[in-house]
Order: C-alpha cells, then structure tokens, then sequence
DNA sequence: ATATTAAAATACCAAGCGGTATCTTTATGC
DNA sequence: GCATAAAGATACCGCTTGGTATTTTAATAT
C-alpha cells in the first residue's frame, strides 16, 4: 500500500501543477497537502523545504516540456516538419495542456527575475535550453540549404520564441485561441519565406 | 506638514513599483510601510483593503502606459514614427525603465490569469487598450494608403504586442537587451515590408 | 487660543505561514 | 511473528500576514 517513490512523483506532479496556476510564492504548502491528500511530515520526507520542493517541481516542469519537443523535434524528418512539431506543441498547450497553467517558462521567468534568483537562474537554463535547441535545428537546415543561406539565424530564434511566448500570454488572458492561432499562421509563413525552393 | 494627497499618491507609488517588481500577492503591507515609511493607519485611511490597492496600483500603471504611449503616438505625424514611438517606448523600457520591473500588462496577467479575476479582468482591459490602439494606427494608415490594401492588420497587432511582450521576458531574463533589440530589428524591417512606396 | 476634525501612528487580533519534533503506522528481513 | 527502520501523521512552534480599534498628531475654522 505504501509507495515512497510514488508519493515524491505525486508531491512533486500536484505541487509543480498548483506552482504554475497560481504562482510559487502563492503557493501554500497547506495548498500542497490538500492537493495531494499528504501530510507536511510526508512533504518533508522528500524534500528539503519549500525552495527545494519549487525547485524540483519546476525542473520537473521543464522536462516535460523540453523532453516532449526534443522527442518530436528529433523524430520529425525534415525541417518543415521540425518546425511544424514547435508550431503544434504552443497549439496543444492550450487545446489539450500537457498540464495546467501555461507555459512554465513565462511564469517562472515573468514570476522570479526580480525577486527569486533561484528559480531565475533555473528559468534563464530552460530559456538557454530552448533556443539551442531551435538554433541547432536552423542551423542544420542552413547547412543542408534546406533555407536559404542569408537567413539571421539568431534573429529568427529570438522572433519565434518571443512570439510564441508572447502569443501565449495574450491567448491566456483572452481565453481563447485567436493569439496563438494567429501568431502561428504568421510564423508559418515566415518560415516558408526561409525554405530554398526544391525543384 | 501633512498633504493627504501627496500620502496617497506615495502609497500608490511605491506599492505599484514593489506589485510590479515583485507581484502582488508577494508584497505585503509591511513592504509598503517599509518602501513609503507610513504605517498601515495611512494605508489604510486612503484604500479599503490590499485588494483596492493592488486595483489601483494596477490601474495606475496602466495609465502611466498608455498615457505615455497614446501622448506620444498621436503627436507622431507620419504613421512610420507612430510605429517606431511604440518600438522605442520598448527599447526603453529596459534603457531607462519609466518604472521598475518590466511591463505591468505581462507581469498582472501572468500572475492573475488563472488565479485572480479581478486583476485579471484589469489586465484584459489593459491588453485591449493596447490592441486597439495599435489596430487604429494600422487601419488608419491602410485607409490613406501608406500601407498596402492586402495588410492583415488584424494579424499584424496580434504579432507586433505578442514579439514585443515575448521579447520584454526574454531581456528581463537574460538581463540584456539582445532579444528586444534583436525582435524590434525585425519587426522594424517587417513594418516596412508594409509600407506603400512612395514614389 | 481653542475646539473640531481628519490624517496618521500605535497597538492589537485571529489566521495562516514555513518548519520541526514527536508519535504512529506499515513494510521488510530474519 | 517479531524487531527494525523508514514513511507518514499529528501536534506544535515562532513569525508574518491582512485587517481593525484606538489613540495621538496636526491642520483649520472660529
């Protein structure tokens, strides 16, 4: 009946979801154990404190996001296809979330940069993470003349995670999906404006 | 000696710089008596509670804003500086901040999206504002034909506010301008892709 | 000068916070 | 089937929180 591993992966699952609704610091522990249906001495079993516990859950976060677009992005074919996995998953995030709240970037990023350095530095890695990770795709498709060889790779990274980013956070407040749908379709766009045309 | 007055736009003004750095639900009354070296009696003479002082705060940022912003764009005459008045009032916004912790419209709506309706509903007004305001210039250019018929000029006020507002977090994070410049650099060569030529 | 009144300071409150120490329960090795 | 040790529940701690009631202070009108 009792399961040590299974209730750090259902403390650090409730804990990381309630972090990215309503924010870290907001977050209460009594939050934490109505959630889970735990007890402090359980939560304290497995983690150090709070800051450990924000820590790891926004770890966990980023795994699951970066493990889910890695996977895809690795598996797609071409670069079009690559790109269009990127599209999709902002597409999902509010269709169908992977888990609830948005995206764990954004909040940690847009919650810690002034007041948690922790939590910044950590939120600074996935956003280091994300751009290598598009960068190394443009790259190779630059290499490949897959796009065209004048394309500001650097500039284009920074547009795309910035507008999807920003889509976001617009689609979020509104409720709805014309933000991020339309940020998408012009996007598309701008990447079909790379592509070397193919005989 | 004493100047109620002056006390409550004190209190609005710290509060508004420590919600806007830190969050609201982070800052407590005792930060504010701190940051305005008043005492929860003043506070509490001029706001009903923290809630009406975070709606106020909120609002005042807002207007500080879109004063500033809206002033500066309706002096611009041609509809080329009206949209580098918007680009530059991001530029500056981390050059020389006209207030501490970046744009009020990102931070209250990713902290109020999913947790606070109030503040939440003040972030939407705000996201509005901005959004209409961007569209009138567009569609006032398009009507005197200084950009082309085709312009998708919904579209374009969805991509401008999502790159500028994606960009805004990334500096913050990175604590440089290279994503702000970087996106302003291309929505800069994208808003002149627009423009009818001028013979 | 003094009474009046609003502004602001002080003192207090219950509730919730993160954290710890202790006790109870459950699984496991012998 | 019993001892051992870890997992988890309970009870408690000091501190901070938002909020209120009361008192002091300062400006003003007479």
């Amino acid at each position: 009946m009792r399961n040590p591993e299974h209730t750090k992966a259902t403390i650090l699952k409730e804990s990381a979801n309630l972090f990215n609704v309503q924010g870290y610091k907001a977050t209460s522990l009594s939050d934490i154990t109505k959630a889970t249906g735990l007890t402090k001495g359980a939560i304290y079993k497995h983690f150090k404190n709070k800051e450990d516990l924000e820590q790891q859950a926004l770890r966990s976060l980023g795994r699951q996001m970066f493990d889910i677009l890695n996977k895809e992005i690795k598996e797609a074919t071409s670069y079009e296809s690559k790109i269009e996995v990127l599209f999709t998953f902002f597409k999902n995030y509010l269709v169908n979330p992977p888990y609830a709240g948005g995206c764990p970037l954004l909040n940690s990023a847009v919650e810690s940069d002034d007041a948690n350095p922790v939590l910044r530095q950590q939120s600074f890695g996935m956003l280091v993470t994300f751009k290598s990770t598009l960068r190394r795709v443009m790259e190779n498709a630059k290499k490949r003349n897959h796009i065209k060889e004048n394309t500001d790779v650097d500039q284009m990274v920074h547009v795309y995670i910035a507008t999807l980013e920003g889509a976001m956070m617009m689609s979020k407040l509104e409720r709805n999906n014309d933000a991020i749908t339309t940020c998408i379709d012009f996007l598309r766009n701008l990447n079909q404006s790379l592509l070397v045309a193919v005989k």
